[in-house]
DNA sequence: GATGAATGAGTTTTCATTCAT
DNA sequence: GATGAATGAAAACTCATTCAT
């Protein structure tokens, strides 16, 4: 905390005239951070709607994203959270939101297989954002062998994801 | 260390007899981690070498891994790593021969144009390591909506793998 | 830093609401003691330039110090220092300027054989001061025969520092 | 302990062995300190009582005998002394020996005015073990100015502490 | 709205000492 | 005589949080 406000330029306490605890600032935190990849992404997927692939600029989308800011995605999805108090149901509702971009996505990019099936295109939503995140996970700790240009991972990752949502789609043809 | 220590039923001073300091043990936990799950991704690889798609059960047995062992997975891949100071040297040694395995089941499972290109080849099986880490970490973590079958997401994910890793192959031909 | 703490009726961290570790508390201390016995010497030096024998009364108010500072004067001379990393600068200047108040007086003491000679004089100076700290690390620690009034024995010291003083220049003559 | 026992090559239990605790370990050796320096000191008298001024040479004797045993030094005079165990009687005995050995000195050196009051010979010889230990002790302590000659201070020292030993007995004539 | 002073509970680590073998 | 395994008490230091102003 008192780095935090260190940062901020206000003294500890003042942090504790806004929130009621670390735990409430970070859940602040994590809401804020949502609403704004909302806005990426929402923006990436209409942006691309005419020209590229869809899924391909949301998948671009949100490793920028992560990778633009770090301390937002860390709070979002790596740091633990300390499960005392459970997060207010709306913090959820707005994760899910990021979520359902994914799966409009693949429904519209997809076959009607898929389509027809919520609980179906649920699970692939999360697959793809379990994807994206394990590259941004792991970029954001420096843990990809340094050898490697993130370019070439994400470009590879991206590809990967493209192609298995198609593939995937596909192959639950008869 | 003091909870690690009660725990295991001893005293915080007794870890202080094996282990230099927090960070020695942590380094240990990471080598042994290592070396057990290379050990079950080796067993996974020679096992499927007739059976099965070698890639699918790799992959089956890395997020096995990760979810039969999390406090291990944790330490490995998730944790800050305050601790990556020292000790390069062996522990990143083991971590690539976990890589190498998936490269080698890449290469073996693929088309001859990866094949010739190593750089593509380490880029590719990190990538598929990044995505089976996303999901792992996700399902440790309890980040997976609740109301999802996670073994539906394992399926779907693993699925999404071994199709993009033989569309992969085949994009990079003319 | 507990018993610190519990002696000055705050809590441990307060402590290090105003140094940042144990080692400035004590640099802060040392400083602060170095002042106090400039204040001291400098007091007696000037008192005494009519009066008394001033190299007398600069021995005694040095013994003084020592035996009414007891906690100042272990933390300035006789503690382990751990502490001598860093901050040397000003801390050496300000138990130079001590040393020098001693060398002052034994070169206006003196006759001109040790005066025309810099070096000489601060040697002898030094020999003064480690006489000095002799009688006053033994006075503080108890290592003195409860047998002996330490006045005698204060007495002898300074009798013999002031007559080595006078002693030793002549002894430079020819 | 452990330290120590590293250093001799046992364990830290055997110590306990052979002692039963630090400070009764302390003890041992400070009483063998004592009697070495007691040996050290007594060859220096026995020696110089027809070359060389005694009282010099006890002086070099001390001084030496410091320097080139600074561990037992330590402990003999500078570690703080634990008080919750008191010394047995027969170290002060010991302790006693070595200031006699410099009483001796003085007394055969001085004239007969100090001889013939024992207590004032006690003072004396306080006096001169003091202004050797402060000298000792400070060089061990490495707080002379780097800038000084150790030997010059040592020689320095031990003229004066001669020429305060003839000057006082001279002085307390009428 | 803002802060400096203060703290209790916690952190990792050290150390003298004990005990079963 | 000797030791490895073990520990309780203490060390310096950190951190989220509170409270009077």
């Amino acid at each position: 905390m008192r780095k935090i406000a260190k940062r901020i330029g206000y003294s500890a306490t003042a942090i504790y005239l806004h929130f009621d605890s670390k735990e409430s600032l970070f859940h602040a935190l994590i809401e804020q951070g949502m609403d704004r990849m909302s806005l990426a992404l929402s923006e990436a997927a209409s942006r691309s709607r005419a020209s590229e692939n869809p899924l391909r600029s949301l998948c671009r989308a949100y490793i920028d994203f992560g990778l633009e800011n770090p301390e937002y995605y860390e709070v979002m999805f790596v740091l633990k959270p300390v499960l005392r108090h459970r997060y207010p149901a709306d913090k959820y509702r707005r994760a899910r939101r990021n979520l359902d971009i994914f799966a409009e996505a693949l429904r519209a990019g997809g076959d009607p297989a898929i389509g027809s099936d919520s609980a179906a295109l649920r699970i692939d939503a999360t697959r793809v954002w379990a994807m994206l995140h394990g590259v941004v996970s792991l970029l954001i700790a420096k843990r990809i062998d340094s050898g490697l240009d993130p370019n070439d991972l994400i470009e590879a990752a991206i590809d990967g994801i493209v192609a298995s949502a198609v593939q995937q789609s596909e192959s639950t043809l008869p």
